[in-house]
DNA sequence: CAGTCGTATAAGCAATTGCTTATATATTCG
DNA sequence: CGAATATATAAGCAATTGCTTATACGACTG
């Protein structure tokens, strides 16, 4: 069960372009350190770290600590609030995400 | 095609508790006047009336005027700009979405 | 150990946000 | 017309946000 907070959380965290750009390009490169962020970043070192504090609070990414490297990773169930949210109210959307509940089930 | 700029509008808007409770209120009734929205709302009606202006601009209600009243609804491609965002990124989430990005497809 | 690299935190600041009260703009009614 | 109703806008304000620079922490290296 996810929370009405949770969801705006995760709302908030993405809302942010510079922070969702950090998002995306993690879910790109899969597993990347916060200096590879940085580096192709219009924004300070501590304003990356900021994000990333960001996108972790709202369990949207997940780190893994490598010496003085810390990667960071996609945390699959991050989006979960967000999914849940739109297919809670799929039934409004006129039959537009009629599997998306059912799909949601399934990947538990 | 949405934009960018779509999307952080869209994510935005509905990051905000009482807005969002303004959206899904609208959801639920399917349709109603600003004054319905205005009871039941724990602030005043200047505050919903700028939620309302928000959830217009971004494309997630519409509205429609009968006297005095002024009715909304919500605005069906009002979610597209987050769908489609979804959905691009549907791949690497694991297949938990599979199907997200075909039942875009088919609705359109 | 001291130095350096990777990252986080602190402090400050301009910009944005969401609310309020007060006022304006329609629209209908008598 | 004037009064009442429905909604929008204006102005002001406290809180939040996202950035910066400066500094601290942590882990490796010589």
């Amino acid at each position: 069960m996810t929370t009405a907070m949770q969801l705006t959380n995760v709302l908030k965290t993405l809302a942010d372009p510079t922070r969702r750009a950090v998002f995306e390009r993690i879910i790109r490169e899969g597993e990347i350190a916060a200096t590879g962020l940085v580096q192709g970043s219009k924004v300070s070192q501590p304003a990356v770290s900021q994000h990333l504090r960001a996108l972790r609070d709202a369990g949207l990414v997940a780190e893994r600590r490598e010496g003085r490297h810390i990667h960071y990773r996609v945390a699959p169930k991050g989006l979960s609030p967000l999914i849940d949210w739109l297919g809670h109210y799929e039934t409004f959307w006129a039959e537009r995400f009629a599997n998306l509940e059912r799909l949601l089930k399934e990947s538990e």
